[in-house]
DNA sequence: CCCAGATGTGAACGATGCATACACCGTAGG
DNA sequence: CCTACGGTGTATGCATCGTTCACATCTGGG
């Protein structure tokens, strides 16, 4: 257990300093990728040191992200603790945007990055995330492939999110964003139905 | 009409060129973030050179974007010139996710960057987009509020794109990306009566 | 013909990611 | 106690990148 010391060479904890720099970062200045040597500046260390701790900015990055996806974890579950109307689902969807929209670039850092599949926390984080969708799908819509249920709502809501990110969509005031999503994700929701056991695509409204 | 001049100093159209080349190494290197000096080296000409037709690096990436929205634009029209039926609509969902897999790098060059909305060229192309989706949904479904639904089906097909790129969901085939597509899409769509603006009382399950 | 403006060049600055060699410091073994 | 060692931070250096600026080179209109 290092204790962080009053020393000055030894920084204690360098690790967890880096985290925390490279979160204000991205926090302070959406936009400007990363920087790996602004992240030793602030954390008042030299440019080389995290290297100690990271074996190249990549690694942090997907340090960064994997934080990330926990809290969006969180964020999820304090919006409903167990969804399972349509209604406590789409505050989630609902929280799940505005995640996106208040950490920005952090949400970028998540998802936009090419994102080398090799970085175990990242992947374990992710399927974390995916396994959590598909857990309370199935509790809302018993009966339902929730795999596949629970796939098409994690992309609308991805989705949502990330055009409100690229401003291609109307986020102009949070109510309107919360509507949007709220009405897109009832809709979605309204034919679960539809999607449930062995029910091929082919079973579409020939109306 | 500056014709292709045999000549060494003048290029002739460092600007298609660049383009061009820009094009080239997105497509070769999906990963590794677009070079303004690579550009340069593939168009056989100075590192500054570009500079005399693009302000700078966002400049030529938010025209590289641009062509790649009209892309899209064509790809999707070439799915279907004008589609109608929920299985049409679905053919060309699963063209704008086979865009995104077919080539990322300029799909992200799209999307993922941050994209200062202050680009002319980009703003116009993806409204060009936006209107697209809103068309075709308006024509299949007409009576439906054509505005919420084809912001929902848009970002529907664009977070599986995204999903996909970032190897969140099996995309190990083409077929098993297009099925998931499809039956994602035709969910949404047998919801679609539920959009509309004058509620008509389908049998919507279940409440 | 000839000059002005458009276009391409070269050198240069500061920033970045990263590798390598070195300096510091707490601690375990004698 | 003291010494050697390994973990941690530093200094330096290299290649690349974006961007600027002064300069060279073409080309078209008077």
């Amino acid at each position: 257990m290092p204790r962080p010391r009053p020393n000055t060479y030894h920084h204690g904890d360098l690790r967890a300093a880096c985290l925390r720099a490279a979160r204000e970062l991205l926090e302070e200045d959406g936009s400007a990728a990363l920087s790996l040597r602004a992240v030793a500046r602030r954390a008042g260390v030299s440019a080389t040191a995290p290297y100690r701790h990271y074996s190249d900015r990549e690694a942090l990055v997907s340090a960064v992200a994997a934080e990330g996806y926990r809290e969006l974890a969180e964020h999820l579950a304090r919006a409903h603790p167990a969804p399972s109307t349509p209604d406590e689902l789409a505050a989630v969807a609902v929280a799940y945007v505005r995640f996106a929209l208040e950490h920005p670039a952090l949400f970028r850092a998540m998802f936009a990055e090419p994102c080398d599949p090799t970085s175990e926390e990242r992947v374990a984080a992710t399927e974390a995330i995916s396994a959590y969708v598909r857990t309370i799908v199935g509790a809302a819509f018993p009966g339902v492939d929730a795999e596949a249920l629970s796939t098409t709502v994690w992309a609308l809501v991805h989705g949502l999110a990330f055009l409100h990110l690229d401003g291609k969509l109307d986020s102009s005031s949070p109510e309107t964003v919360a509507a949007q999503v709220t009405s897109a994700v009832h809709a979605l929701f309204s034919a679960a139905p539809a999607l449930s056991g062995t029910a091929r695509g082919t079973a579409g409204p020939t109306a």
